[in-house]
DNA sequence: TTCAAAGTGTAGCCGTGGCTACATTGTTGT
DNA sequence: ACAACAATGTAGCCACGGCTACACTTTGAA
């Protein structure tokens, strides 16, 4: 079979989408976790990150590799990570997005725990649209 | 470095719990379409698989053999793929999640397109309890 | 200073989800 | 009956995120 382009199914394309966030997800994931690092500890080793995320080094050291290579963060080896100004503004922007789906499943009732979760699970799955509406319920504070 | 069993890190687990949804989520997302291609349709192949997801045909038929030996669902050579009594209880159980969260989207105001595609990627990351009260916004209605 | 421990790197394996290319089987129309 | 075409299967490639095992730096204490 030819690889769809342009399915006439009557599902338009949302997996698509759904797959290329898997691809982000990672640099999201470890930029984020970095910039947090960097700002606890000063600096960020690998094995910090290997702690963090509860995976091997070996898992970090490549991906670490991969993020240099798209310019999100600078290392030497056997030295600390650093992240690139691209990279500093990846991980804001995550944080700040992760920090809505936070604040907006405290906002509708979830407890603090189950809220720190999920909102990890949905962050990298929420369209800019959604986002904004999360924002606006989240500073409304308290739902009934 | 050994694979750290229980990490002393701030971070309790919730990386362990994202790692092993994207295992599920696969066949969650394939026993899901395969029920709903076969009351659509009254049977469902590889190819109408391949079509719903956009993907190759060989994915599909890679997929649907590890299907199989979950006992989700049951296949032969060239012939249409079924649901086993587990695999339609797990469609049944996906799309009533699905549901819930597209409906739960849908009551906070995101417009039925964008609801759509974020609930095929929030689906697999909310948690029972969250989606517990996801139902609940959702049965109240629109909300101001 | 030197040497052990901690941190990194490298080789090489696995499973999963993509793909192309080619072989095979089913179906359908003439 | 049989040729064409659609559907499936198979071989073999890639990237990614896991891992273990082993080699090599850094660093800190004795």
């Amino acid at each position: 079979m030819a690889p769809p382009k342009s399915s006439t199914a009557k599902t338009p394309d949302p997996y698509r989408r759904t797959r290329r966030d898997h691809t982000t997800e990672t640099a999201e994931d470890y930029v984020e976790a970095i910039d947090g690092i960097l700002t606890e500890q000063g600096e960020c080793r690998v094995v910090d990150l290997a702690r963090h995320f509860a995976v091997s080094h070996v898992t970090v050291t490549r991906i670490v590799a991969r993020l240099q290579e798209a310019a999100l963060v600078v290392t030497e080896r056997y030295r600390p990570i650093q992240l690139t100004e691209k990279g500093k503004k990846l991980a804001t922007a995550s944080r700040e997005r992760h920090e809505i789906v936070y604040r907006f499943l405290l906002a509708i009732g979830i407890d603090a725990a189950t809220a720190a979760i999920d909102a990890e699970g949905i962050e990298h799955h929420v369209s800019p649209r959604t986002l904004k509406r999360f924002g606006e319920i989240a500073r409304a504070g308290q739902l009934t």
